[in-house]
DNA sequence: TTATTATATGAACATATGTTAATATATGAA
DNA sequence: TTCATATATTAACATATGTTCATATAATAA
């Protein structure tokens, strides 16, 4: 196997571009500290931007570009209620993700 | 739940501090273009440091700089022989996680 | 020993990232 | 309309990150 011509290993093997894209940007997104308790609160209920920010010690203005971020990536939505935007998590898939990496960090 | 004390929700629901830095660690680590190729390769089998350069069509240096990371995180591991350090992968359980992503990514 | 090969390391650099403060926008109340 | 509140946006900043070049280290061969 070490053997193999590289020229030959390159066309068979390799993601495409964009899923390539898709997933180097997804996890690092989901590489921030803020955003992962962010996340993780969210796991719970929606909460407004505000309610985030309490709840986690955060300037409203961070919480809103981290939010910004994570629902450029459809890792959050929101509905709107008069001045109040709730957010709440977008995909099950991603939470499982989440999830398992709680869990294997735990188990480390 | 929206009315909720925030002072309270603080204490019962965050991640501890350790495991919120592991997770985020792992995510930042598996964010980059670059490692996730290396790691995608590393999925079939163990490559010396210059075949997965010579085949992702990295520089030496690179690739080492990466593995030095990957390697920290635990997420690939090497044998030695002679001058060469054959890389593959490390945790099962990671690979899971990437693999997932994979697909979540191209069903997107 | 010297030369060669494989890999690692350090410094330098450009670029990306996360937070903050200040301000803008938008909604609803009075 | 004016005021207060909720959120978004912009610019500025410090820090982190990824790559490259040059060099160091370590093993093997001659």
């Amino acid at each position: 196997m070490e053997n193999k011509d590289a020229e030959e290993m390159k066309q068979k093997n390799e993601m495409d571009e964009e899923t390539l894209y898709l997933v180097s940007q997804t996890f690092k997104t989901l590489g921030d500290p803020t955003r992962i308790r962010i996340l993780h609160l969210l796991f719970q209920n929606e909460y407004s931007v505000n309610t985030i920010a309490n709840t986690l010690n955060l300037k409203q203005s961070a919480v809103s570009h981290q939010l910004r971020l994570l629902k450029s990536l459809r890792l959050v939505k929101y509905r709107r209620e008069g001045t109040h935007f709730f957010y709440s998590h977008d995909d099950e898939h991603v939470i499982d993700i989440l999830k398992q990496a709680i869990n294997h960090a735990r188990h480390h």
